[in-house]
DNA sequence: AAACCTTGTTTGTCCTAGACAAATTACGAA
DNA sequence: TTCGTAATTTGTCTAGGACAAACAAGGTTT
């Protein structure tokens, strides 16, 4: 195959970083330094743009643009994460070899086999422990695979289309809400991982709240259309870490003025670590505090049907 | 609420018109016209962003940018749909009845009574009558409410949520696939649109196709990589009418070139409506299309098998 | 009248290069 | 160490120019 080269159109569509940046690194930097079509227009060879997309997900680590783009390219490969995620997966150690055999299915591309092993696990532990107990670290272990680059982009697509056809299948099984509160569930554009969310819904509906799932990367003006339109008394956000860090406050300080003041806020996913919540909205660093808040809230509002609600959850999950 | 104001970036998520655009509408026919924050930034208002909004839709439609912008406000309401989709339905027109009862629902935001009758019709009529008499429709008509502006962005996540949840659920009581051909699904980035991808695997799983999803949104170069891993002897993908025409040929392209030559790439969705298919590319204007080509493949390469599979497909579906 | 080619207009994307604010690091003092 | 300040890094915004591909309009031929 003879050199298929890129334009900086189809870069970004492939490595996420925008025109503007990759036109400035090779401003400051230097590189990528593409060759040029017939029209003066930057091509990009794939051996840039695969290192690209390695330099990408090593700055996703931790790792600042300006030292990765003077290495050698032989000096990124042996990168190791940097230490922005604290204690990295420690407390899901202790149950990783089984962790490991599900991510072993994806790896060998075995699909069939990998929603088998799910359903059994499902089947065994019941909702609340499958989704806390084997969702939720998976889903951790599957994106910190994905950091140390020890896992493919369509492998990770694949786990995320699977485990989230269990998951919903497993939903469907569930009674309806008791209609309070009313939980709007979505994501803002360019966040496109929805698994958080789903895990999140399916808790919630185990707790008997009424969720309107919306999928991800609705604008936020629709957002709120949304929430006014089904008098949700709770908007629940997810982040991943692929998400850009810096943009999550703005966004969330826009979407906190065009809700009406009495529908909550809610946050929670991977993406939040180290950012603090602007006015008004409410971070939740795991599953198990989204939960408890919920549980909390309820009581509040309506005391004499706590009996209807599950008792604070045991156990550690994210 | 005192004016919300838009950065330039809020207003390409908001409304998905990009920068470059924003900027170059303002310097040709002096809209929108934002004002300017603290830092001579473009701040744009509410009102701006939301025909902004009106006009994007009337241009997915058909309509000139140059006509509408010209247009004042009062006018843009008043615009018809330009007659670019061919005959708008007109093969649907017979069971509209039953599809506008369907929508209503979604308008009601009656998330569990639309579940609930979109059950009943799969059990009615079977998985496969289910999706070429029911679903395959009910999203076109969804499609051109969309177009219309009878239908707000949120219902239709509401509406594309639910549906997919009954068609994955349906799914899964599928048997496994016969092992081949290989069938690998996906679509590029920006393409956000599942439900035809989810159609074609559930009429594709029934001929007894072996099917891999990977979800939406996988870059190029990713999907090259997906089809060697899984060995795929047909990438199939969609294309919604709200991707931009104009960047479909040359992905595809560009997709070919990173494809094995005898890895077969397969288009279809109602974006491809006035395309012209780059060599070494298939295009199906039906899910009918779709699976008729499927089995006329099976019976090429396996003719002994020909007894597994179904009959070519009656009645229309698109 | 329908099919075709040619010409002119519209429209999106790409280009360069400068500016600046926000985030991050480095440094020095308490 | 911990804190506050200065320096640096880094992404995003701005301006206007250029051009090719898409599209409409008009004229010619079948």
């Amino acid at each position: 195959m003879i050199s298929t080269r890129f334009s900086i159109a189809a870069v970004e569509r492939d490595t996420g970083l925008s025109k503007d940046v990759l036109r400035m690194w090779e401003r400051r930097y230097g590189f990528p330094l593409p060759e040029r079509d017939a029209n003066g227009e930057r091509a990009y060879p794939a051996a840039q743009v695969e290192r690209l997309r390695q330099i990408k997900r090593l700055m996703d680590q931790g790792h600042r643009p300006g030292k990765l783009l003077a290495l050698p390219v032989e000096a990124l490969a042996a990168l190791a994460p940097r230490q922005t995620r604290s204690t990295r997966s420690e407390h899901i150690a202790e149950d990783v070899h089984g962790l490991e055999d599900l991510l072993l299915l994806i790896k060998q591309h075995d699909a069939n086999a990998y929603t088998q092993a799910l359903q059994q696990r499902l089947a065994r532990h019941g909702m609340q422990r499958f989704v806390q107990d084997i969702v939720a670290p998976l889903t951790q272990y599957v994106g910190e695979a994905w950091e140390d680059g020890r896992i493919e982009v369509f492998e990770e697509h694949l786990f995320t289309e699977l485990t989230k056809r269990v998951l919903r299948q497993a939903m469907t099984a569930l009674p309806a809400g008791l209609g309070s509160p009313r939980v709007l569930l979505t994501s803002v554009p360019e966040e496109q991982h929805v698994l958080g969310l789903l895990m999140v819904e399916a808790l919630f509906a185990l707790e008997g709240a009424e969720c309107i799932p919306l999928g991800t990367q609705m604008p936020l003006t629709e957002i709120a259309r949304a929430a006014q339109a089904h008098q949700a008394d709770i908007v629940a956000l997810s982040f991943s870490t692929a998400f850009p860090h810096r943009q999550i406050p703005p966004q969330l300080e826009q979407l906190r003025q065009l809700l009406a003041p009495e529908t909550e806020l809610w946050v929670g996913g991977s993406g939040i670590h180290r950012v603090t919540p602007p006015a008004g909205v409410k971070f939740f660093s795991s599953l198990k505090a989204g939960v408890q808040s919920l549980t909390e809230r309820a009581q509040k509002k309506h005391p004499e049907a706590g009996a209807f609600l599950h008792m604070p959850l045991p156990g550690a999950a994210d």
